[in-house]
DNA sequence: AGTTGCCAAGTTTTT
DNA sequence: CTTGGCAACT
């Protein structure tokens, strides 16, 4: 390669960043703030590792969060390093572990064509394995369950371990499940989404001779958002990267938000102890926002104390200041972000792509999206209910999947009955009895109906015949396109003249998604040039909403903060900046938590290239009930330097602190003074209670208040009593008072 | 077997 | 305000 095209990658980047591409050997860490060029840093050293290295492309492994980040980097390397470039592997952790097992699942014990199952099919599972065990689920719930199986995959413990540190009542039962739970998927040969993630670890550690031909194959490892990978990912590479050390990752302490789902903050803060000689770079100039928003961003997190101290900087101009918008709910809210918007577009000849409004919880874009829709503003939306998870689309897959796999029974029990064939619940049970005693898969024992004497003729024909039909596409999978077949399929069910019969919006609504999801497939099978129905079935199972979104539609993005990793627009509004909401209540118990919240608060932050709205409101609807709520503790950390406060609330008439007629005269009473707006009732309360408040009860004794749900007498507290644990009270009844 | 309607519960955040 | 689960209908 020239020497031109080699000064052409480093130019255009900094000291730092040069030095990162260049140095391609051995551990690498490279701490990446937020906007300081690190997909850059990413690309660019791929395409010198190609270019001047002459390093095979087939040799690099990319990691990265999301399937859109994985494409996008395809598209950079491509436009920096030749053709060749598209024999990188680059995908997420568990599009390449998936992609490795398709490969290697029968030394596992899988049939190659294993299914992904989802949270649905999850939970289904679960609820089996708790029926068959007695177990009630009003004392033990299945996503409680659930969680407790994920964290533990994420933090690679297998049932057997997990039972031998089990120890309280809960923890026993999750062991109990966690081990059947394991088999049954085995049975229906499918891996869960942690499953994908812990089985290479497993088929690394049986057969050394895969895990040599993995670690020679893949000689150069990348990994982008290094701050949010779990322990079991952390294991995966420490396996692929034994022999080389070539592994250069790249991450932010400040944006790790994923510690909830396993992540663990200590992959990257101890990566230089567990890689000797790893070469640490920092890139501490942002390139995108400017300079009061950083400040905005770092006044905030630098209140964290587990961190590692550093302080991005910015050459671009100082900007705008911050805005800071009180509303008296969230209605004013929402349409002020619209008013807002509207001036923007008008006043700065924007375009509606500019714009993103951020939220903390998926319930809160309902109200925004009203307003936008009231003002005929174009809007997307990312998250909420997935497309492929609707249940019109989940039926129609639950078929898809189990003519690919005849052993997946949580599909059959989806479908068996729908379209509706009078095969009900307890037939299902008769049939699955039968399965279990003969020892063969639901579909099978559905062929075989004729065997189970208390299944009625009227039934036992349905349920053939619902065999032969899936008999009958399993054979023509092989005919047909993947498309074609899907089709046919849904034209032979009927439900999409069921879904037109029912002529109301929401099943017209339904026959659309039905459509598309035909369309999604023949696009499919078109682009990937076969027929491969589980191709399609594999990589739905791990699309996510934030990887379709479409950035070149002209619309204002709505999304919840954490989708927001890893964007940017020009104008950001944070809304919901109340505490309780962001922070989230739950969040306040720990002080991991609630930094995990201001990490949040700063990643939603430095989104922002040059106008960050935040925004608050004093009462909002929630669970069909308003509350009342205290401007977010984050905008009392920012300096007014950084931003600009302005009330939107009507200016009730002033209260005077002496009306309140015990109100404790701590600092902290006050400090609620000043930011509570006053309301009619308000002063008829015999004390003030408030989220953060302390307060004794005469047999718990001391605690704090964590929740507070509406107000006045009525109201309801939950109260994390030092001794007791969390207590939900009513402040009429319970005798509460203040401490101050 | 299937439909309707009531009640309870709940919301973090997602690969 | 929504969704899911369950009970009591048709």
């Amino acid at each position: 390669m020239s020497q031109t095209t080699i000064n052409h990658l480093l130019e255009g980047l900094n000291d730092v960043q040069r030095a990162a591409v260049q140095d391609t050997e051995g551990p690498v860490l490279i701490h990446a703030g937020a906007g300081s060029g690190k997909t850059r840093v990413l690309t660019h050293r791929v395409a010198y590792l190609i270019q001047h290295r002459k390093v095979n492309p087939a040799e690099i492994l990319a990691v990265t969060f999301t399937n859109k980040a994985a494409k996008e980097m395809r598209e950079r390397i491509l436009a920096l390093a030749s053709g060749a470039a598209s024999r990188i592997w680059i995908g997420t952790f568990h599009s390449i572990s998936a992609r490795i097992l398709r490969v290697e699942a029968e030394r596992l014990g899988y049939e190659r064509n294993f299914l992904i199952f989802d949270r649905d099919d999850q939970l289904r599972f679960i609820k089996q394995v708790l029926r068959e065990l007695y177990i009630s689920e009003k004392e033990y719930p299945p996503n409680s369950i659930l969680s407790a199986i994920s964290g533990a995959k994420s933090a690679f413990v297998g049932p057997k371990e997990y039972r031998n540190i089990a120890r309280e009542p809960f923890e026993q039962t999750v062991a109990q499940v966690y081990v059947l739970y394991q088999k049954l998927l085995k049975e229906s040969n499918g891996m869960d989404f942690d499953d994908l993630l812990v089985n290479p670890i497993y088929l690394f550690q049986e057969h050394p001779q895969v895990l040599e031909h993995y670690q020679t194959r893949f000689n150069y490892l990348l990994v982008d958002e290094y701050q949010d990978t779990n322990r079991t990912q952390y294991l995966f590479l420490q396996k692929l990267a034994a022999r080389h050390k070539n592994l250069c990752v790249v991450g932010d302490d400040d944006q790790s938000i994923y510690r909830w789902r396993g992540a663990d903050i200590q992959n990257i803060l101890n990566i230089e102890k567990d890689y000797p000689g790893c070469k640490v770079y920092r890139l501490e100039q942002n390139y995108r926002s400017t300079k009061h928003i950083l400040s905005v961003a770092h006044s905030v997190v630098r209140n964290n104390k587990q961190r590692l101290p550093k302080k991005l900087w910015t050459a671009n101009a100082k900007g705008e200041k911050a805005k800071v918008l009180a509303f008296e709910d969230q209605i004013a809210e929402s349409l002020h972000v619209v008013t807002s918007i509207k001036e923007e577009l008008h006043d700065n000849g924007r375009n509606f792509c500019d714009f993103v409004i951020l939220y903390r919880t998926n319930a809160q874009s309902r109200v925004l999206e009203d307003a936008l829709r009231a003002a005929r503003i174009p809007y997307i939306i990312v998250g909420g209910v997935r497309f492929y998870e609707r249940k019109e689309i989940k039926d129609v897959l639950a078929y898809l999947r189990l003519i690919c796999n005849p052993k997946d029974s949580i599909s059959l029990k989806r479908v068996i009955n729908f379209p509706l064939r009078g095969i009900g619940d307890t037939s299902v049970e008769k049939l699955e009895q039968f399965a279990q005693e003969s020892g063969i898969p639901l579909l099978e024992a559905a062929g075989r109906a004729d065997e189970v004497e208390s299944i009625s003729d009227r039934i036992e024909a349905q349920i053939k015949q619902f065999h032969n039909l899936i008999r009958k596409y399993a054979c023509l999978r092989v005919e047909l396109s993947a498309g074609e077949l899907a089709r046919t399929l849904v034209d032979e069910i009927g439900i999409l003249r069921k879904f037109k019969a029912t002529a109301t919006e929401e099943s017209y609504g339904r026959g659309e998604n039905v459509g598309e999801l035909l369309s999604a497939i023949d696009n499919f099978s078109k682009r990937h040039n076969s027929n491969d129905l589980e191709h399609f079935l594999e990589e739905v199972s791990l699309i996510t909403d934030i990887d379709s979104w479409d950035d070149r539609s002209n619309a204002v993005t709505l999304m919840t903060l954490h989708s927001a990793k890893g964007l940017e627009f020009p104008v950001v509004y944070m809304t919901g900046l109340e505490e309780g909401l962001f922070p989230l209540s739950r969040s306040l118990n720990t002080n991991e938590e609630l930094e995990e919240e201001r990490r949040l608060f700063y990643v939603g932050a430095t989104r922002a290239e040059e106008r960050l709205y935040m925004t608050w409101a004093a009462r909002r609807l929630r669970y069909g009930e308003y509350f009342e709520n205290l401007p977010s503790r984050f905008l009392e950390e920012v300096d007014d330097r950084f931003v600009e406060r302005i009330d939107f609330r009507r200016t009730y008439r002033e209260r005077p602190y002496t009306e309140h007629p015990r109100g404790s005269t701590n600092g902290r009473r006050q400090r609620q003074e000043e930011t509570m707006p006053a309301y009619e009732d308000f002063s008829q309360d015999a004390q003030s209670f408030y989220v953060g408040c302390e307060v004794r009860h005469p047999s718990f004794g001391l605690g704090k208040i964590v929740r507070m749900d509406g107000r006045g007498e009525t109201a309801k507290l939950s109260v994390k009593f030092y001794d007791v644990g969390v207590k939900r009270l009513l402040v009429k009844y319970a005798k509460l008072e203040t401490v101050g």
